[in-house]
This record gives structure tokens, sequence and C-alpha cells, in this order.
DNA sequence: CGCAAAATAGAACGATCGTTCGTTTTATTT
DNA sequence: AAATAAAACGAACGATCGTTCTATTTTGCG
């Protein structure tokens, strides 16, 4: 369980007189991170705001006072979570992307990797997804931390998409930001009707959606491409 | 304000000597609206779960248990919230589209009117967007009525597609329920970028994502209508 | 081991939640 | 106007919420 170390954790360039040797505090972070994970199974399921103390106190065989040391407040708990669920995202999605070609390659480990992640079996929701439409109308240090991870992760995107223009994989007048928007739009219905309305079928439909994409602001190379043989890896032909 | 008359409201069919005279059990219904009036802002802000009766008494000026009396349960009165919310989104969204000519019109009026619902100004949000990532995990009566409608509308949305091929204004060889998705991904992303990210661009971004839908997907004929001039009202040639 | 600090428990707080109940006020009918 | 039914109130319920305290236990280091 890959729980990034999070606030408290920076006991690195402090004075070493000050901090305990050399793997201490173990205990400390190590049930913390035991929290976190159970938090973000409650998340998933019942939303950020669905969180509770007491709950996770139950769930973790612990009191709700000696759940709630760990976080001060309520909301250094939610945010821990949308904290610890970017790193999650990270590692699922955006890394092994980072492993692909530039150009449309990666772009498409991105969208497959995040159509995974959202549509996947019973599993939990995606709480980039749930919390937004949680906290579209409520200011406050969960929204904007909630809000940074996503813009963080959209720009990641961005960035894909852009490279991809200048591999001259997208033509050169696509315009990047609408390009973006389709492949969120994409996600948000995949992720509304294979977890709300239970359509089977979601995953195919977008798929299909993301072709339709690359058809048509890929460059002709690139679109005759997804003429693919099974097994989904887009090669783009060398230019 | 126009309330539809809930659950107990069919006087119709009852013998005549048991229901009360012509216009009677006014009030009752009289302040129950006055109450979904409050509960429909209350809910578009804090979500169908966010709904309390406490708060819902306060904005009425009514007491908890006066309010609580006109619904029975927590569950019914979000129900009710639910259905009253579908036939504003009727009234608002789907007749005035009923008026614009089959197929492709229509189609554009009901994508239309959807989008200026979903991300006008600072008001308030979707409950079938907000309370599909509420309930997409919740197994209950409230999440079936809330499916039911939403299931409803989007099953018009789909045959709204289906006769704008049959008017030949998209190809015959288009996928119906593939260009339902795509233009419920519009919508989403609609609402995610508008709502949450605050994105003042996101209306232009879903438009050319419809215009794209309907290029890719429309007869020559009507893609060529894209060129259209201001105003937007979309007039398919005669085939 | 012993000591200090960190981690956890336990009890209690005020607040709010949905709900119940008995009473009182208001509407409607006779 | 009197009788009756509907509607609204007010107080209380048990439960849970996040949070605050004070003990107690556990941990890690000298």
């Amino acid at each position: 369980m890959p729980v990034s170390e999070s606030s408290t954790a920076s006991t690195i360039a402090r004075p070493a007189r000050l901090r305990r040797g050399a793997g201490a505090l173990q205990k400390g972070q190590q049930t913390k991170a035991v929290i976190i994970e159970a938090a973000l199974v409650l998340a998933a399921q019942f939303g950020l705001e669905g969180l509770s103390i007491g709950a996770l106190a139950e769930l973790t065989h612990m009191s709700k006072s000696g759940v709630f040391a760990h976080f001060g407040s309520r909301e250094e708990l939610q945010i821990s979570v949308i904290g610890e669920y970017f790193a999650r995202f990270e590692q699922e999605v955006f890394h092994p992307a980072l492993r692909e070609p530039r150009g449309l390659p990666r772009l498409d480990a991105m969208v497959s990797n995040w159509m995974r992640l959202v549509a996947q079996g019973s599993q939990a929701g995606c709480i980039f997804i749930s919390g937004a439409v949680e906290f579209d109308d409520r200011p406050g240090p969960v929204r904007d931390a909630l809000a940074n991870s996503v813009q963080t992760w959209l720009a990641a995107m961005n960035r894909a998409v852009i490279q991809a223009k200048e591999e001259a994989h997208l033509r050169a007048d696509a315009d990047e930001q609408q390009v973006a928007f389709e492949i969120h739009g994409l996600i948000l219905a995949l992720h509304y009707e294979a977890r709300f309305l239970k359509n089977p079928g979601a995953t195919a439909l977008a798929r299909t959606c993301f072709d339709n994409i690359i058809r048509r602001y890929g460059s002709p190379a690139a679109a005759a491409d997804l003429q693919r043989p099974a097994g989904r890896k887009v090669s783009v032909s060398p230019r």
C-alpha cells in the first residue's frame, strides 16, 4: 500500500538533534497510512462528504479521538485523502503512460488507463469526478485541494495533446483545448453510464468515442492507424 | 411556480362522497409546493443528500415536524424533489424542443436547452448529474426514482436521434447509441468545467463539440448547414 | 531498564440529524 | 356557528456528527 508520506513527514532538513532517530516516528505514520487507506475506500463509496470519523474509527478498530488526532480536523482528513488519491492516480494512470513514446501512444495510454480506473468492475468511483459535484458550490480548502489536483492532471493531459501535435500525430490545426474537453467528456460519460446506469456497453462506447476524436483531429497517418489489430496498441506509423 | 401535484393528488376517480369539495385540500398541497420549491434550491446547491428537514424548516419559516408531516420520511421528500425537478426539466428542456420540427432541429434544441440549464450563470447544478454520483453506489428507492427520471429523459433524446436518422439528417449508418453517448459526454464535461473548474470557455467548447458530432454523423446536407449564420438556428436543408 | 514523548483511549460537549407524539391552531364542511 | 378534519407546532427521542479535554497506554531512545 503505497501511501505517500504527508504533511508532517518532512523530517528532512530539520536539525538532527530535534528529530528522532533514523526510522523513528514509525508507528504514527504507519497507522495514519492505514486510516487513509480505509478513508479512500469510504470516500470512494460515499463521497468526500460521506467521510465520517466515527465510521473510520470503527473500520480501523480505533477510537474516534485516536483517528481524529492524526488530522486535527475533518477537513484536513479530506485533504489528506485527496492527496493520497492523487498519488495513486498518478501511479496508475499517469506514470505508466510516461513509459509510452510521446505523442499519440502516450495520450492513448493516459485515456485508456483513466477509462479503466473509472469503469472498473464494481469497484469504487473516481474522487475527481464525485468530488467535483460535491464541491462545485462549496468554497474552502477542500475544494481548493481538489481543484488543484484535478487541474494538475488535466494540465498533464493537455501537455500530452500538445506533444501529439508536435509529433504530427494530430493535425496542426487541432485545438488542443477542444481535444482535451472532448476526452474529458468521454470519461465523464463513461463514469456516468457505467457506474450509475450500469450500462455494460459504456466502455465500448467510450472507446469508439476516443477513436472518433483521433479520426477527427489526427493526421491522416495516425487516423489510418486506427484500423488497428486486436490488442489496442496504438503505434503511429513513422512520419 | 409550476409545482406538479404529487402522490396524494389523484382525487379524480374517487367516490364523490369521500373526497372533499371542489377546490379542497388546497392549503396542504399549497405549502407542500412551497416546501418543494425551497427543497429544489437546497438540493441544487448541496445535493440530494444535503437536503435536511431542519434547514428546510428554517427556509420556509415552519417547524421541523410541520415540514416532515408532508412527506413522512426524508426519502419521500427526496423522491418528491426528483419528481418535481423532472417536471421542470421537461418543461424547460424537452417540451420547448418538441415545438421544433422532427430531426436535427429538434435534437439541436434539446441539446441547446440542456446546455443552458447545466451551465447557466451562477445558478444551481443539475440534480440528474449530481444525484448520479451521490447514488451510484447506494441502492434504494431514491436511486430508483432518480434512475427512472434520467432514463426517461435519455430515452427521449435517443428517440430524437433516431428521428434525425429517419429524416435523413443523420447518416443511415450512424449508431444512435453512440451519438447519444457523445452528447451525454459533452453535457457532463460542460457541467464539470463550467461549474467546478469555473472555465468560462466551457460553453463554447461544448458547442463546438456538438457541431463536431453533427459533422461526423450528419448527412452531407446537414453538416453543410453548420456553416450557419449567427443566431444558432439549425435549419436543415430540404432533402 | 527507565524515561520522555508520541499515540491512543475514553468520556463528554454542543449541535444537528430524522422521527415520534400529543396538542393546538387553522381550514373546510355541515 | 358548530362540528370536524387537516395542518402546523413544540418538545422530546435516540443517534450521530466533529471536536475537546484528560488519562492511559505504547513506543522508541539513552
